[in-house]
DNA sequence: GCCAACTTGAACACTGATGTTCAATTTCTG
DNA sequence: CAGAAATTGAACATCAGTGTTCAAGTTGGC
């Protein structure tokens, strides 16, 4: 028979998870879990990665990863789901309450480095799938962001001058552009997360407002 | 005879200007800058716009056009190179010179229109050429903030406590996600200079220092 | 141990782009 | 106006990647 046993792209639209993985038999499991592993190495590390080039590293042959997925852009679109997943699981951990400020911080500190090893993957995402899906996939966690924010900006510890949406833009921003600094070797690694968030927290600030010392 | 009347390649590795236009006949130098014109608008709109777009945008036979620029990557290279002159020459008339946080309220105002346009040209120029030649083509303008930055740290108006080149980079980012903003209708075009600016002076203010009020 | 599910490589068709060649024409320039 | 420079479309050679098919082989589950 042919490697496809069960349709991958039955959902509606684009299909993103390789239909019901619990019915399937256990090696074929074990291959989705390694296709999703390289996959998600081979596009942090190359943005345009072949199929063949993730099959190779996967330890899967070519047909084998198409019996899985059943387009490249479902491949990407199950990467960039699963490790938006990956990310919303363990910022869930941290601790949004109290002051927003420290919130914020402790955001940052958690996020930066998953930004860092998603950038690339985004990158393939961005050329690969409709911006509509990104925007989704992002959702969870713009909110995440959002709420913090909001919560400053009533406390008054946020500036209320510019427009909410605009404030969460400059965090992904900033933080995006850390990993890319990064990773151009023009910031150092362990001291990302300090700087994004004091500037951060700086560009926050109301005017006529001290800006918070890094030290709180 | 075929349409290289003259080497458009001969500079030692990535050749840009299309060799010395001043010796080319009067409807060759028209073309090539129907094809730039062209070229611009094209990839501004779409960053992998093909070569056969261009051509047709610019009212020019496909061999034409490779008569000028002997690849792809020449053509966009020289478009980027066209543009960041262009650039350099609106933010020459800039005063940088006074208060280190007006100088760069005024820089970020006559940049970001340019940024907005240069934007997706920039996209298709880091998917083709080699990341020095982007850096090497941001050069001045890099330097151009550096310098007004450099300033305010040497006079307390900006902070200290952070690398220099970060806050270079945080200037360039958050520009840059005003444009995405602004395109993806999510940002006021008229506002956007405004937002940046104000963003901007609250990042670079130091700890323990007032945000200056926009109104300044 | 049986059967269906799964995997595999080789081979193939297809697509969309780049870049080249040609022989015929048009258009500058002196 | 004459000849060189430039343009043109059509046709072609590549090329790299995607996605499919096939027939034969493994492997897991019951």
């Amino acid at each position: 028979m042919a490697a496809t046993p069960r349709g991958a792209g039955d959902r509606s639209r684009s299909a993103q998870q390789p239909a019901a993985q619990a019915e399937r038999r256990a090696d074929a499991r074990r291959n989705i879990r390694a296709i999703l592993d390289a996959a998600q190495v081979c596009l942090a590390r190359d943005a345009d990665a072949s199929v063949a080039d993730i099959a190779k590293a996967a330890g899967v042959g070519r047909v084998t990863l198409y019996g899985h997925f059943k387009t490249r852009a479902d491949l990407v679109d199950a990467v960039l789901t699963r490790t938006m997943e990956q990310s919303d699981a363990a910022l869930d951990a941290i601790d949004t309450a109290g002051d927003p400020r420290q919130a914020l911080t402790r955001l940052v500190g958690a996020s930066w480095q998953i930004v860092h090893q998603l950038h690339s993957v985004l990158q393939a995402a961005q050329r690969e799938l409709p911006p509509e899906r990104i925007r989704a996939v992002h959702d969870r966690t713009l909110h995440r962001v959002q709420t913090i924010i909001d919560r400053g900006r009533g406390s008054g510890a946020f500036r209320d001058d510019l427009p909410a949406r605009w404030l969460v833009t400059t965090a992904f921003s900033l933080m995006h552009a850390a990993a890319e600094d990064t990773a151009a070797g023009r910031l150092d690694a362990d001291d990302a997360a300090r700087v994004v968030s004091a500037t951060l927290l700086a560009a926050l600030t109301a005017p006529g407002s001290a800006v918070p010392t890094p030290a709180l």
